[in-house]
DNA sequence: TCCATACTTGACATATTTGGCAAGTCAAAT
DNA sequence: ATTTGACTTGCCAAATATGTCAAGTATGGA
């Protein structure tokens, strides 16, 4: 797999989950350790970034998931 | 939690399952794609880097594993 | 002891994430 | 038409991950 589906597939697990939950990205980085802004979010959600697995760690923090859940992916081999 | 803790953590958990294989870090190193080598490894083996997800997607690859695997920690609350 | 293997560590350049702000888009409501 | 809310995008600086090589440590075997 190509380092930017599997980016997107990432980014969108987390859009899902976070709208699943019915928080704006904003709701979500209140509620984040650390500073953060909602260009963080997006940017990750769009696939357009990298994420850390500290940052992936935050993020499941704040959506009360486990982090294998935010990469719970089906591999499309 | 940490971030180092978490850290170590992710590294500990990657080691054990490139032992638990018989692995050398450089057998892992040669079967990953891309250019990596074993200095990367080890850092991330010892937690001293916050590895991005494309790299621990890469690990996974070569481990043989699911990412989920490498991540599933007991989060200490 | 000497050597080989495995791993760690330091230093370095390069690329990219992160964090921040400002401006832009877009849809919905007033 | 304007405003409001949610999100995106561009740009910037700072921090750090990545990739690489060289040198160091540790262990076990010949």
């Amino acid at each position: 797999m190509e380092k930017s589906d599997l980016l997107k597939l990432v980014g969108k697990r987390i859009k899902e989950i976070r709208e699943s939950k019915e928080m704006a990205q904003v709701d979500l980085v209140v509620k984040m350790e650390g500073n953060i802004d909602t260009t963080n979010i997006s940017r990750i959600e769009s696939g357009r970034t990298n994420p850390t697995v500290y940052t992936l760690f935050r993020i499941s923090q704040a959506l009360e998931v486990s982090m294998s859940d935010l990469i719970n992916i089906e591999l499309p081999k």
